[in-house]
DNA sequence: CAGCATCCACGTTGATACTG
DNA sequence: CAGTATCAACGTGGATGCTG
């Protein structure tokens, strides 16, 4: 991990010259990022949407077990992030594309070296996890 | 995303040649770990031990905010993904350190990788953020 | 010192029904 | 087609008290 990406320079220090305020890591911005890629749905959204442009029905019967709720709950925070683009088609019946924003997309960067990491060692992990 | 982090393969095509068996991407091992690293306090314990190693109470005070129930639960799941290491010393009191494996550390890299894309793009999210 | 056990509040996810 | 609304189940995290 590199220095730069917390706020709380004590956090990374040695041998913690003094207790951190709560509110400053609480809110820590990897975490925080971490903490909504990290949900069930949205990487496998943000990787089909690496793609291309998918419709909301089309993203339904990729995932097929996500419900309609969750879907649209995790659209709308994706979006909310501005890592997702939803453009609505004045179509009938109306049509809406989800797509990645430039934002999102460089997201995918980052996200490919973690996913490569869980490629490369997750043999380790599972068999670590089944001695425990 | 790399093509190569799912075990999917249909997962990044497109457009969908056939629907995907839930079992192959509901243990999706990206997501999978994303949703360890993601949570709470894994990170910041992570990030810590990338430091140096730590006893039990000297992460509590460090983290400060953290329960002990929580801490001993982090620490322990990480353990079992193979990711920390606890050894204890039999000393009076007991004590107990915590340092990452070596397995670990190669974990610290893409987790850099994806703070630094946080830090450099934070400003980008919580505009958006605050616009929705 | 380094935990475990218990109880509780809350957020997340899912199932189902309904709509512009 | 692309949602919203409602209810229920579950998991996560926090507070507190006790222990080898």
């Amino acid at each position: 991990m590199s220095a730069t990406h917390t706020p709380v320079p004590s956090m990374v220090s040695t041998p913690l010259p003094h207790p951190v305020p709560a509110e400053e890591y609480e809110q820590c911005p990897v975490t925080d990022v971490l903490r909504r890629v990290g949900d069930k749905w949205s990487v496998l959204v943000i990787v089909l949407l690496g793609k291309r442009p998918y419709r909301f029905n089309e993203l339904q019967r990729g995932i097929e077990t996500i419900s309609q709720r969750m879907l649209t709950r995790t659209l709308r925070g994706l979006e909310a992030d501005g890592l997702v683009h939803r453009e609505v088609f004045p179509t009938v019946p109306p049509s809406v594309e989800y797509s990645l924003t430039p934002l999102g997309e460089t997201l995918l960067v980052p996200l490919s070296a973690l996913a490569d990491w869980v490629v490369e060692h997750r043999a380790e992990i599972s068999a670590t996890r089944l001695s425990h």
